[in-house]
DNA sequence: AGGGCAACCTGGGGGC
DNA sequence: TGCCCCCAGGTTGCCC
């Protein structure tokens, strides 16, 4: 489930069922999904094992649990999902971690199909915006949802690059949270090519682009966001209903809702994007 | 400095 | 049936 809807989909989750309760165990099945917590396996168990969890918080698709001293940093990657209550007595196929809690019992578990996410526990610091966050999350942008999200500044950054305005709008150091369906929804939203160079759209353009991409996924989050098949789903295992909302993203073949024409998709870095010819011309 | 691209992974689907 | 190629909601690091 990984775009911002998603994540905080299972942010709101977790923080539901584990706030303010002490982790009793953790087990990691597959070293891989903590390669990223420099100490090891091993470290990272003694280090999650105890923690009493205050709060759960997130910027832009990485979120974390945090004791007071340090936090447990979860990024769902392309295919992590974060269970409770499986039900399960022997870890699923694509279990890679696992996290209980007592009285009453809860078990969280991390699968992880493709394994391009992970957990890594992090000391905390002040990023520049002065928000505290963990150390391998501080070069993340903040998203649009986040007080210290400066419009102003973000708009003058992709107005100054030469590089594509979908590449800009993906790139986490300069907005965090957008990926590529919510991309490709704010761009036909605001009738914008994908290819544009960001150095030649207009201030007010960017803003309203910005504004649309903060807008489509404030409405996914209220549909459960996006889910194509059973990989992105909720704490619960379900499913969210916003693909069926969708105006660009996968929907090549398809009349464009506002002016009829197909829908077309095109190769970018290695995957796609997804246009109106018509309302998404420019460039 | 900034932009492009391969690498990291697994599995499902389509074509032959 | 099987195999091979393509595709997938992300991030990082290396090369130019």
């Amino acid at each position: 489930m990984p775009e911002l809807p998603e994540v905080e989909v299972v942010r709101a989750g977790i923080d539901r069922h584990v706030l303010g309760r002490t982790v009793a165990q953790v087990d990691v099945h597959e070293s891989r999904s903590v390669r990223r917590h420099g100490p090891g396996a091993e470290d990272f168990v003694a280090r999650v094992r105890g923690m009493h969890i205050v709060s759960i918080e997130r910027r832009g698709k990485f979120m974390w649990l945090h004791d007071g001293s340090q936090a447990l940093v979860i990024h769902l990657g392309m295919s992590g999902q974060v269970l409770v209550n499986t039900g399960r007595t022997e870890p699923g196929r694509h279990t890679r971690i696992t996290m209980k809690f007592l009285r009453p019992s809860t078990t969280l578990s991390f699968d992880d199909q493709r394994m391009f996410g992970g957990m890594q526990v992090d000391q905390l610091l002040a990023a520049s915006d002065g928000r505290v966050v963990p150390q391998c999350v501080a070069h993340i942008a903040p998203d649009p949802f986040e007080a210290t999200f400066d419009m102003a500044a973000v708009t003058t950054t992709i107005r100054r690059r030469r590089a594509s305005v979908k590449s800009l709008l993906l790139n986490q150091e300069i907005v965090s949270g957008i990926g590529n369906i919510y991309a490709d929804e704010a761009l036909w939203r605001a009738r914008v090519h994908w290819r544009t160079p960001g150095d030649e759209i207009s201030v007010r353009k960017v803003r309203e682009l910005l504004t649309r991409a903060r807008e489509v996924m404030a409405e996914a989050l209220a549909q459960g966001g996006t889910s194509f098949d059973a990989l992105y789903v909720n704490v619960n295992g379900q499913s969210g209903y916003f693909s069926r909302s969708l105006n660009a993203y996968g929907q090549d073949g398809e009349p464009c809702a506002r002016c009829g024409s197909q829908i077309v998709r095109e190769p970018f870095a290695n995957r796609s994007s997804y246009r109106c010819p018509r309302c998404q011309r420019g460039s």
